[in-house]
DNA sequence: AATTCTAAATGATATAGATCAATCCAGCGT
DNA sequence: ACGCTGGATTGATCTATATCATTTAGAATT
């Protein structure tokens, strides 16, 4: 191992912030539904969020098959989304950072189709839908923010589909990596050394790989100096060369 | 060649139906909007959707980064909605067939994230959306509904990821075969034997694959009597093999 | 009817990533 | 301090699918 990311500095998902007395303090609200509300339409949203107890890791949120009656938002932690397909086996459909919402795929057939369960301790908003809607019908800039943020969803989902259609295990790996950069950097949070809420397992699944394609690609990586990594710890060293890799269609080992 | 096809006697999806009067004796309506919604409400609709000329095969309704502004219905032929990714390569994010609503990739971030293409003649419904917002507004069933559908592309995306992630070549096409059997269904049209729109290069491209491992699967599920192919002809002689074939973790060759 | 042209099928070979099989190592309980 | 345990890494081999090359068959063009 050429250098060691020591665990105690290294800027954490898992840090339990201080809870926020309303949705106007929270460090979210700029990606969350509140985005540009007047004060009065403010505090009835915030009459309607509920917060509640965190969540330990591996704790479930909402299972498949569930009632569909709320989304949440991550205010800290992380959360991963996962369906039981043809063959019984786990498929992971997403991983949720500080700042993102989840729950939407319950809304068209009114019943989850994913479970949602804690990656690490995470303190979670339940934004009940059926207020939220009634809501939206009465405040249009509302109604206008929850199909923005369905619509996200889309946009995500579909980028994920075009990764794992059209790219290589290292681009795969690499796009996960920046993306999860990106949405640190977002939450203002460091973009370059972060601890990965997730493990290899969970990684290799979500990526369409293998657990040991995905460790080969991170000691790739590293020996190509992009970054440095120590299990689930990861200093980013080189992200112009990362993104180089992820469209470069040459991509030579 | 065990049987041929003769192109003429093959349920269709091309066909040109006649132009309904209005929303309320179009037959999508129990897929599209219009869903359980009151006669005066229905009329309201009607005023804003916009029923324009037919789309020609290879016809573009709206290109990426097209301003967002409105989405739109299949009423007869389909459309395929792809991006251009890292590698400047085309990546065909979806199919949509007569009765599904497309265009929500541009909500999020007001701006078309992908190029849709007519794939042969299609009659296609334009919904301007900031008009559908203010009905939405004022009809609760609408808003329900449209958030509805802006969900239900969520589930169809997520199933394309678990699709990618954790099945073979066979099994991804047999997935998209039996997708489409069941989407023509609801439609009332034959769910065995029908046209597929699409080339082998976009299929190939949409299930991750090369366009000689799609022709190859096609063969080998002729061989094994599973199906009858002859082009883009195709008829279904065992859906339950096809079945059995995606859930098998064992799927032999 | 002869002549492109293009999509699709088929064959031969190469390879990225899967699979099988050891370690390695950090955390945990005793 | 010691052995467990389970995630992660590394190595050796195998295989599904990609790649490259050729053939076939309609459809379009002259």
């Amino acid at each position: 191992m050429e250098q060691i990311i020591k665990d105690d500095d290294v800027i954490n998902t898992e840090t339990v912030l201080p809870s926020p007395v309303s949705c106007r303090d929270c460090r979210m609200n700029a990606l969350c539904i509140p985005l540009s509300l007047e004060s009065d339409e403010l505090s009835k949203l915030e009459q309607v969020i509920r917060r509640g107890n965190p969540f330990q890791a591996r704790e479930t949120v909402f299972r498949c098959g569930d009632k569909f009656s709320a989304v949440f938002a991550v205010r800290s932690g992380s959360v991963k989304s996962f369906c039981i397909d043809h063959h019984g086996r786990e498929q992971v459909t997403g991983f949720y950072l500080p700042g993102e919402i989840f729950g939407w795929d319950g809304l068209a057939e009114d019943h989850h189709q994913n479970t949602a369960v804690a990656l690490e301790t995470a303190s979670i908003c339940e934004i009940p839908f059926d207020q939220l809607e009634e809501l939206s019908a009465t405040i249009p800039s509302i109604q206008k923010q929850v199909m923005r943020l369905i619509s996200r969803e889309i946009t995500t989902d579909q980028k994920q589909i075009a990764l794992l259609a059209g790219n290589s295990a290292h681009q795969r790996l690499a796009s996960l990596l920046m993306s999860i950069s990106a949405r640190l950097a977002r939450q203002k949070l460091s973009s370059t050394r972060f601890r990965l809420p997730m493990s290899r397992g969970e990684i290799s699944n979500y990526l369409g790989l293998t657990v040991e394609t995905v460790s080969r690609a991170f000691s790739y990586f590293q020996r190509k100096k992009y970054l440095i990594v120590n299990k689930k710890e990861i200093e980013l060293l080189d992200k112009p060369g990362l993104e180089r890799l992820i469209s470069n269609s040459e991509e030579i080992a």
